[in-house]
DNA sequence: GACATCACG
DNA sequence: GACGTACGTGATGTCG
């Protein structure tokens, strides 16, 4: 579309604005944007007539999201999307074969183009285009003029032909992918500074506009070439010095070329445009027409976002039929692109029912046995599934159907909450049993949010739902490490709907009413919402899974979770108060001499626990040598640094080092866990979140039962106080070496799996390899380097890290690294190549085909890009591991079953921790080895023996 | 609520 | 050549 056919385009500004060094200009790319976009989001078409928009809708997204720039300056002061023109470009002029191996335009992009320039006028912004000049020439020249005018400029693109006019005040910005293109990432990719961009290009030539440049030369060699010459014309002129045959003659052969090449690349920036920059100046949309578009577009959550932004339209008339569907992606599996957003949200809570006597519940399990799935959400009147009590229970069988049944509300409809009456409730038991054949009915699919929290509860009444799925682990199975699997944040990004938030209802702080006192006017929309978001969350994520490839993941390490671990969190583990407590008083002691010594030491009396003081004592009263200070400003008072003064022969710090031992342990461990016993099973019941790591791995919290003291002789103590009930005992079972196994495997290091599979000292063998000890002789100090190499390999290696912990030099542990390099090829290729995948994808994949998506990989910070790194390493076999253990855990019920009175209590990442009754220990370690060392068949035959100890006793300290 | 520190695998 | 780094967690106390 010409710019004269259509009298829409290139209309002058309203009100014009002059450009100066305060202006900030953005200009959009915009048919370089809507070929990407088209290519890299998911087809979506309006559902009303197919009509194809998904390149529109990522348009429109962005103009949404430039636009309303929060920060000043970010915000744009002039704007305005730049579109090829149809037709031949003066280029074509000079070389015919220019974009000659284009191919077609794709049919359904074609009725996309006019409505991004529609796209563009309804949000304000002006459409640019110019018959005879492509888009890039356009911004070329308005680039130029506002630089000029000393004012910054926003480039939106990647495209790297663009990249010439990036200066300190023109940067690019690539919205795709959220990355900023400034002089560093120009120098990064062609080798040279903005300004020689265009030499470069001119040698490198570029196959996909058919520009040819010289043949033989890409963008390395351009690059040291140009550096070596300076600019084109000297390069050709001299280019008989060039001591490479092939290149100098190319280079002369093809010096016409490469001049034809340059006038095809370097983008004009003169020409007489129509718009002058001063009527870019960015306008307010007319709310009217900004609104027919995207109602007649059926972007219903950009609709929203703009009501929202605005402030202006009403809801009639917006709230269209809906609308954008997802095509399915066939066999793709793409970087992980955010989930798009369906359109069809529209959450009506007048429809939810508060559900007050047996004939509606009926009706409503009625529902469920109709359609054959039901959300199912638990309201309680605390957060510890233990502790809390049974408020209501909420339903939804579909979109804007869900109900919620108060079962123990107090008085607060038309009453105060102490004298009021209680509302209207069906009573507990009589609801409950009404429930319980539909949650266990087999053919009845629940869905639940963080499903393992219901569970638990439900258990105490004698339900046992089943089957059920779980919205946060689908969630999680997709996304780990990319997103977060909260309902609400979920709720957010897929619907673009916030759900009304506890505290709305609740309030905050030491106000805050429980769950039992809220009116049912306020808890029903709250309730039913909840159970409402989780089906039509089930509802999207469920085809996602098979898409994305991980519904093995999901069905076979995720799904069966929930109702085993509700299970060993209900089981909870015995403490001995007493134990506990005697410790507690030795700890107090220990620390008051302290305290004494360290006031001595310091010469005044000073709070040990504030390394702030400390510091000041340390490096500012006393004044010693070698501080470091955090980025906060602090001193750094770690205990790494502590160590480095107490070998200087300083008292102080190894004063300070013990004195923090004790209190750790007393605040953490010996005080904390008594006061963490529950009042009425007497023992102490943590909670493990399943979807809160990136790896798989689980976490322990309230408390977290992972991190018990056991390296230290006197943290060990608290171990005694883990003890098994009477007439029981406690089996500890752990995995030896799982991660350098699973190391060795998927780096297929054989001297490794040889070792392992021949039941060596692996940290020895190491050693062996690495510095010649024969393994006979070896010792324990080399054996001890050995395997922080070891460990540090599964971190993803670096020279500090490893100098760190050995406290070596890095030049000497950066030779260690050589050398375990050379001793395990395999390891090099691993990292590389796992490196390479993360890039790739923006994730990496576990044996079990378990994704952990990986942040900043391409980053072009060196510290973050790292960071990431290293974390990809690390992840596939951490992941592994926590794959293995997830297995193991599944089976482990229906495994020890038929022992009476067996049970599974604690998991600890690579080791678990049972009660059994006495007598039966043998059993049941016999059963445990076996299930554990089996976890990963069949799904994958590990090419080394998993290995696992188990061991019994009357405590946990003396179970290892 | 951020930060520093330290407990575990 | 300089830059900061071991991977994954959760709980505690201090301090603003």
């Amino acid at each position: 579309m010409s710019a004269d056919s259509n009298p829409h385009n290139n209309v002058p500004c309203p009100h014009p604005e002059p450009v100066d060094k305060d202006s900030h200009v953005v200009l959009v790319d915009g048919s370089g944007y809507i070929f990407r976009a088209y290519h890299a989001l998911p087809p979506l078409t309006r559902k009303t007539d197919r009509l194809p928009i998904g390149a529109v809708h990522g348009f429109s997204n962005m103009l949404f999201k430039l636009l309303r720039e929060q920060t000043d300056a970010a915000r744009p002061t002039h704007f305005a999307v730049i579109f090829d023109a149809s037709g031949t470009t003066f280029r074509n002029e000079i070389y015919d074969a220019y974009k000659a191996n284009r191919s077609e335009t794709p049919e359904d992009l074609i009725p996309q183009f006019p409505l991004t320039r529609e796209a563009t006028r309804a949000f304000g912004a002006q459409s640019i285009e110019m018959t005879g000049f492509e888009a890039d020439d356009l911004i070329a020249t308005y680039a130029r003029q506002a630089e000029a005018k000393g004012a910054r400029v926003t480039i939106i693109s990647s495209d790297k032909d663009l990249m010439q006019l990036v200066s300190d005040r023109v940067q690019m910005l690539d919205t795709m992918k959220n990355r900023a293109i400034g002089i560093p990432e120009v120098q990064d990719k062609f080798g040279v500074g903005p300004d020689k961009v265009i030499d470069i290009q001119s040698l490198a030539g570029d196959s996909v506009d058919n520009v040819p440049g010289v043949p033989g030369i890409g963008v390395k060699t351009a690059a040291l070439l140009i550096n070596e010459y300076g600019d084109l014309d000297t390069l050709l002129a001299r280019a008989g010095e060039i001591k490479q045959n092939k290149r100098r003659e190319n280079l002369i052969e093809f010096a016409e070329q490469a001049r034809i090449s340059r006038d095809l690349v370097t983008l004009k920036t003169d020409i007489n445009v129509e718009v002058p920059l001063s009527d870019l100046a960015c306008c307010d949309p007319e709310p009217d027409v900004l609104f027919e578009f995207l109602d007649r577009m059926t972007f219903r959550t950009l609709t929203n976002r703009v009501r929202a932004a605005i402030g202006a339209g009403d809801d009639d008339g917006l709230r269209g039929n809906d609308t954008v569907v997802s095509a399915p992606l066939p066999g793709a599996d793409p970087r992980p692109a955010m989930a798009e957003t369906p359109a069809n949200v529209v959450f009506d809570k007048d429809k939810y029912e508060c559900v007050q006597d047996i004939e509606r519940l009926t009706h409503w399990i009625e529902r469920a046995y109709a359609t054959g799935i039901v959300a199912v959400d638990l309201e309680t009147d605390g957060l510890d599934s233990r502790a809390a009590n049974m408020v209501g229970v909420c339903l939804a069988v579909d979109d804007n159907e869900a109900c919620y049944i108060p079962l123990a509300h107090v008085g607060a409809d038309g009453g105060d909450m102490f004298g009021g009456a209680a509302p209207k409730q069906i009573p507990m038991d009589a609801a409950l049993s009404a429930l319980k054949p539909m949650l266990e009915d087999k053919t009845i699919l629940k869905v639940g949010q963080n499903f393992k929290y219901d569970l638990g509860v439900f258990a105490r009444h004698d339900i046992h739902p089943a089957p059920y799925d779980d919205t946060m682990l689908m969630s999680y199975a997709l996304y780990a490490g990319l997103e977060s699997h909260g309902m609400d944040a979920m709720s957010e990004r897929v619907f673009g709907h916030s759900p009304i938030s506890f505290k709305d209802i609740a309030g905050t702080g030491k106000a805050q009413k429980t769950f039992d006192q809220i009116a049912l006017s306020e808890a029903t929309p709250y309730a039913a919402e909840d159970a409402d978001v989780t089906l039509r969350l089930y509802k999207f994520y469920k085809p996602k899974l098979g898409q994305d490839r991980v519904a093995t993941v999901y069905e076979t390490t995720e799904r069966p979770l929930p109702a085993v671990i509700a299970m060993m969190e209900n089981n909870g583990i015995k403490v001995d108060r007493a134990v506990l407590a005697r410790l507690s008083s030795d700890f107090a002691q220990k620390m008051a001499g302290l305290e004494d010594e360290a006031t001595e030491l310091a010469g005044e009396k000073f709070n040990l626990g504030s390394p702030k003081q400390l510091g000041e004592i340390l490096f500012g009263k006393m004044g010693l040598e070698g501080g470091k200070k955090t980025k906060t400003g602090a001193w750094q008072t770690g205990a790494g640094v502590l160590d480095d003064l107490a070998a200087t022969g300083e008292k102080l710090p190894q004063v300070i080092l013990d004195w923090r031992h004790y209190a750790k342990l007393k605040s953490t461990y010996t005080d904390a866990l008594v006061a963490q016993i529950n009042p009425n099973s007497g023992r102490v019941h943590t909670s493990y979140s399943l979807a809160s790591t990136t790896t798989g791995r689980l976490s322990s919290s309230d408390p977290n039962l992972q991190n018990i003291p056991i390296r230290t002789e006197d943290g060990r103590k608290i171990r005694d106080a883990f003890i098994a009930e009477a007439g029981h005992t406690l089996v500890a079972a752990d995995y030896s070496q799982i991660e350098l196994r699973l190391l060795a495997h998927v780096a297929d290091l054989p001297t490794m799996k040889q070792a392992f599979s021949d039941g060596v000292d692996i940290h020895a063998l190491t050693a062996s390899e690495m510095f010649g000890v024969a393994l006979a002789d070896m010792d324990a100090a080399t054996r001890r380097r050995a395997k922080a190499i070891n460990f540090g390999i599964i971190y993803g290696i670096s020279a500090f890290g490893l100098a760190n912990n050995l406290n070596i030099s890095r030049s000497e542990a950066s030779d260690y690294i050589k050398s375990y390099f050379e001793k395990f090829p395999g390891i090099k290729a691993y990292m590389e190549d796992t490196k390479s995948e993360a890039r790739q994808y923006g994730y990496v994949t576990t044996l079990f085909g378990r994704k952990c998506h990986i942040k900043g990989i391409t980053d072009r910070n060196q510290n973050v890009r790292g960071f990431a790194e290293r974390q990809a390493i690390n992840a596939p076999i951490q992941g592994a591991a926590a794959d293995i253990m997830r297995r193991a855990m599944i089976r482990m019920p229906e495994a020890i079953a038929d022992i009476h009175g067996a049970k599974m209590l604690l998991q600890v990442h690579d080791e678990l921790v049972f009660e059994v009754p006495e007598g039966n220990a043998d059993d049941l370690i016999k059963i445990a080895k076996t299930t554990m060392e089996g976890a990963a068949m069949p799904a994958v035959n590990i090419s080394v023996p998993l290995v696992v100890d188990a061991k019994a006793a009357s405590n946990w300290n003396d179970a290892h």
